[in-house]
This record gives C-alpha cells, sequence and structure tokens, in this order.
DNA sequence: ATCTTAAAGCAACAGTTGTCGCATTAGTGG
DNA sequence: CCACTAATGCGACAACTGTTGCTTTAAGAT
C-alpha cells in the first residue's frame, strides 16, 4: 500500500520515494526469505534497505504495512494459471506449482498467510490477491467446459477451491509431509465430483447425466 | 504444556501449582475471547489470573508456550465424530461442526491457528491436536466401509482432508464468507469421489468401473 | 539557477517487554 | 508441629519498540 495516493498533486511519486520504496519492499522480500515472518521485524528492514526506523514507521506504520504493500505488489505480476490441455493436466499442474511454493523453507508465501494473522491490512491485501488469484484460474475451468470435460453450470470457484485446499490444508494448517503424489491425488478427486456434476450452480447435487467425457485419470 | 513432568520427584504438583494453572489457563480462554489472538499478551493474562507477571513467563516462556498448554488441554476431552448412518451424513455433520467453530468471532480455533505460525512449540501442540481428531475421524470412513459405501482401501486420511479442507481453506486462509450450503457441498464432493476409488491407497486411480465415456482427452 | 516543500534523516523520549536476584509463601515429608 | 525447599511474589533493570519535533535533503516547478 502506497500511503500517499500516487495520483495527488503536490505528491512527489518519482525519485527518493519510489526508490526508498523499492528499496524496503526488497529488503522485506529477503528477510522473509532469511528469518521467516517471525524474524522480520522494522528495525532490519530499515537497515537492510538502508533507511531511517522512522521513515518506515512513517510510511508502512508496522509489519502488517509492509507486508500489505509486498502482496499488493505481488498481485501486479503477470501468472497465469498452466494449461496442458485437459482439466486434469491442468489442475494438477496447478497443484504443483503450489506445493512447491509452500514447502521451500522458508516459504514467502506461507510467511505471508502467518501475517494475515496479525494484521487486519495484510490480512485485506492478502484476500485481494486470493481472489484475484483464484479468478485467473477460472479459465482453467472455462476451458474444460468448452471442450466439454465439465457441464457447463460448473460453479468454477467452487471446484478450484476443492482441488487446491487439501495441499494447503496439510501444507499450511496441519504442517504435515505430503506425499509426492498429493498434487495429482487432490486434482483427480475434484475433476471426477466435478465431472459427476458435484459443483453445478443449481441447488441439486450430482446431476443425473452420466460423467462427460475425459479420461478420469492419468495412465 | 506443564514445565515441570508431572511425575517427577521433588515436584509439587499439588495445591498451590495446579491451581495457578488453573487461573492462567481460563485466564487465556477468556482474554482469547475477547480479544482475540492479537489481543493476548502475557501482562493481560497474568493480570487476568491475578498472578504476577513473571511467574507466567518462567512457567510458559512466551504467548506460545500458553497457547500450547491449552491445546494439550484441548486434547483430553472425549469428542467423537457424528454417526448419522450414512458416509454423507457423518461427513456434512462434521463439516457443520467445523464451520460453526470457525464463524464465531472471534474465533478460538482460529486463533489457536494463528498461533501455531508464531510460535514453535504452539505448532507442534497444534499438530498433536490435528493428529488426534483426524485419528478419531477415521472411524466415519471405517463404518462407511464397513456398510459397503466406500471400496475397503480407502485411505481415510485424504479423504477425511478432502472433505473438510476446502471449509478450513474458506473460512481460515481465504476469509471468505461460505454459502450455507458448503458444508454439504464439499461432503458430497469428497463421498462422491471416495465411492469413485479416487481415495484408494493402491497407486492407481480411480478403480472399479471404467471410465464413463471413454473419450481421450483432445491434448 | 532558485524557490518551495514533500519526504527522509536524526536524536531524544516514553512505553512496553522480558529477565534477574532476592524475599516470601505454602506444599511436602518427617 | 517443624524443617525443607519448590514455586510464587516483588521490584529493579536492560533491551526493544514505536513516537515526536526538528533539521536536512532533494524532487519538481518557475
Amino acid at each position: 500500500m502506497t500511503p500517499p495516493p500516487e495520483g495527488t498533486p503536490g505528491r512527489r511519486p518519482g525519485g527518493r520515494s519510489a526508490r526508498v520504496r523499492a528499496q524496503v519492499l526488497e529488503a522485506v522480500r529477503a528477510e522473509l526469505g532469511e528469518h521467516g515472518y517471525e524474524g522480520l521485524t522494522m528495525e532490519a528492514v530499515a537497515a537492510r534497505a538502508g533507511v531511517h526506523r522512522a521513515t518506515v514507521y512513517r510510511r508502512w506504520q508496522d509489519v502488517g504495512g509492509l507486508l500489505a504493500d509486498v502482496l499488493d505488489a505481488a498481485g501486479e505480476d503477470d501468472w497465469g494459471p498452466p494449461d496442458t490441455g485437459s482439466l486434469l493436466g491442468d489442475l494438477t499442474a496447478l497443484n504443483e506449482e503450489i506445493q512447491e511454493s509452500l514447502v521451500v523453507q522458508p516459504s514467502v508465501p506461507q510467511a505471508l498467510m502467518a501475517a494475515a494473522f496479525r494484521s487486519a491490512r495484510a490480512a485485506e491485501a492478502q484476500q485481494r490477491l486470493w481472489e484475484d488469484r483464484y479468478a485467473r484460474c477460472e479459465a482453467v475451468v472455462e476451458r474444460a467446459v468448452a471442450r466439454g470435460e465439465l457441464p457447463p453450470d460448473t460453479d468454477a470457484r467452487e471446484l478450484l477451491i476443492a482441488a487446491t485446499a487439501p495441499l494447503y490444508h496439510q501444507l499450511v494448517l496441519l504442517r504435515t509431509p505430503v506425499a509426492p503424489r498429493a498434487a495429482v491425488r487432490a486434482a483427480t478427486a475434484a475433476a471426477l465430483a466435478a465431472g459427476a456434476g458435484a459443483f453445478g450452480r443449481s441447488e441439486r447435487g450430482p446431476a443425473g447425466r452420466p460423467p462427460a467425457g475425459g479420461r478420469s485419470v492419468p495412465g
């Protein structure tokens, strides 16, 4: 979050302010990568950024503010979901990406989730990021529907959550090591349920129609 | 966690120590209920328990230690999963319990999960609690298998995680309001996938019936 | 170039947090 | 009832955290 709204007249988005912001955000990421969330202090960030403590406090208030800014910056990339040609392939690849980002130690995403518990501002930023990511992933479902792999009234969000939630649950909440094939397993289960109409938008459960096309599982 | 192992000779588990512990743990729960996790300070807990600050620091070290003790105490109850007579009913009822405990504000379970991010000791205690709860829930799957609702080689833990993860994901991580029928939806999807053999312990995916339609995925 | 003024630097300060040595209390065993 | 000592109470203290007023720097405009 850039405290001074960038467009306001009288502001100075150029030169130093921008430089300081970049230095500080970079320092935050570096500290997160080295010491994780617990090790993240305003003091260390300021020192690493080569900036005075008071400056960091004034612009970002607290650790939550710093992370909120990092989160917002993270949402500005051009990430898109994998496109492998099949629903199961897409979901599996997506899960593998998720798994990879969560198992590295220390994991920046993990740290950001932790931060969301401590700071309301970080929580809001985190929510925006989730929303953005899941929205982009809806393309996966739309393609599957277009291919005839899924019923047209499939609730994309619900399917995506069902597919990805187990990995987050185990790696973030349960903190359990996951089996190597966990990504495929979760993707398979979700795809299977979706094919059977479990995520139809109509209030009725699994539709009466037979699961359309698509092999349900790889070899 | 009770720092002095209860059985050690020379210790004094009776009278005052036990009383102080009870007062402090009760104070922690009360503070959690009133101010949530962020509002939980050693100072406030000590004051509420009518105990000196130094005592709390000495016995529990930090906030994480306090919550670890609360978590361990929580695992000593006689909770068991619902038994409704069907797999879908059990999973749905379970999800509704979960949902209920997570939506009340402030939610003690949420606070405990938040704590697990901050303190290694709390994280370990949390892990023990999860393990205990999921282990107890395996009864649900065993009953379903006995009824013939599920293939005998169903991996109970995987099924349970698939069924419950979406709710945790939305309520804890995404912090999104969930549809009233979310509990049933997630339970249905998991039960459906499980019935099709998606959680079989053999390495092959869904077993039993051939993939419906048999059409190959374009790609 | 020069002026104006956001924004950063600086240092002193108050509030909070965690630690420590010592005095006091109260279980426990004789 | 008494002696022993683990555990708590107490208060002083250092370290850390965040705030504030003032000074200095440098971006942007004339």
